[in-house]
DNA sequence: ATATTAATGAAAAATTTTTTCAATAAGGCA
DNA sequence: TGCCTTATTGAAAAAATTTTTCATTAATAT
C-alpha cells in the first residue's frame, strides 16, 4: 500500500500538481480502503490523518484523481453512483467485482471482453470507444 | 412505441398501481425518447403532454419504474449517473450501447458475457448475482 | 530563506433530491 | 352512472449534495 502512495505521489508531481498534506491524507485513506467510499465517508477517514481537512478538498481531490485515473467511480444500479475506489491494477483496463454485503471491491482484467465488443461493433456500426463493466455478488467471506 | 405504452400500462395495473395522467405523460416521454434523460429533462418533455406535472412526480415515477425494471439508469464514467432510458428489449438481460455524441442508446443482449462471468466466479469465489455493462462510442450517423 | 503561485478551508450559493401534507382523481363497486 | 376509498399528486419546505468565491496558507523552485 505504501507503494501505491509513492506511485501516486510521483504521478501527481509529474503532472505538475503539488503533493500537499490534504492530498496525502486522502490518498492514504483511499489506499487503505477495501471498499468504495462516498466523498463524505472518505472525508471522515482522511480526517483521522489531517484533522482540519475540508470536505471541499475531498471533492476537488477526487475530481483530480479521477482525471488522472487513480480512482474510479463504483456504480451499481441505482446506488453508489458517487462512491470511489482506488485503482490498483496499474496496467491496462480493468473492471470491478463488488461485494453486495461488505462493499469490498476486487479488480479484474479485461480479458475476453474484447471479443464481445468487436462483434458488437461490427453488428451495430458504432465506433466503440470505451466501456464500463461492473459485477455485483457476494465475496467468499460474506456468503 | 404505442405498444410499449400499452404493455407498461398493463404492468403497472397488474402490480396494483394506478395509471394516472401524470404517469402516462412520463411513460410517453420515455417511450418517445431516443436518448437518456435526467429527471429534469424528462420533466420538461412530459410537461408537453401534461402541463401541471410536478418534478416530484417524475422522481417518484422513475423510482417506481426502476423498481419494475421498465427503465434503467445510464452510467458512463463520471457522467450521466442520473439519466434514465426506457427498457425496450422485453426478454432477458441486456445492456446499453450509448452514442457519446447524440446520446442515442441501443440495447444489446447479454450473449457471450456469461462465459466471462462464469470464469470470474470460479476464479474469485464470489457468488455473482448481477452485472452491469455499458459501452460508449459513436453511432453511425455521428461518425 | 524567499518568492511565486497552486491549493486550502470557510462560508455562501447553487443544485439536486426527499419529505410533508392537504387536495385530487383513479378505479372498484353499488 | 355516481359514489367511496385510498393511492397519487403538486406545492412548499426541508434535507442533502455539490460547486463557487475568496482571503489565507503552504508547497516547491530558486
Amino acid at each position: 500500500m505504501t507503494d501505491l502512495l509513492k506511485i501516486w505521489g510521483e504521478r501527481l508531481r509529474s503532472e505538475g500538481y503539488r503533493l500537499t498534506r490534504a492530498r496525502r491524507a486522502i490518498l492514504e485513506a483511499l489506499a487503505a480502503g477495501e471498499s468504495h467510499m462516498t466523498p463524505e465517508e472518505l472525508h471522515r477517514q482522511a480526517r483521522r490523518r489531517h484533522r482540519s481537512l475540508g470536505l471541499v478538498t475531498v471533492y476537488r481531490t477526487l475530481a483530480l484523481l479521477e482525471k488522472l485515473n487513480l480512482v474510479q467511480r463504483v456504480h451499481q444500479g441505482a446506488l453508489s453512483c458517487h462512491s470511489f475506489i482506488a485503482v490498483r491494477l496499474p496496467t491496462g483496463h480493468h473492471h470491478h467485482l463488488v461485494c453486495r454485503t461488505c462493499g469490498r471491491v476486487e479488480e479484474f482484467p479485461d480479458c475476453a471482453l474484447d471479443d464481445v465488443l468487436r462483434r458488437l461493433q461490427a453488428r451495430t456500426g458504432f465506433a466503440i470507444e470505451s466501456h464500463h463493466v461492473e459485477v455485483v455478488g457476494r465475496c467468499p467471506e460474506c456468503q
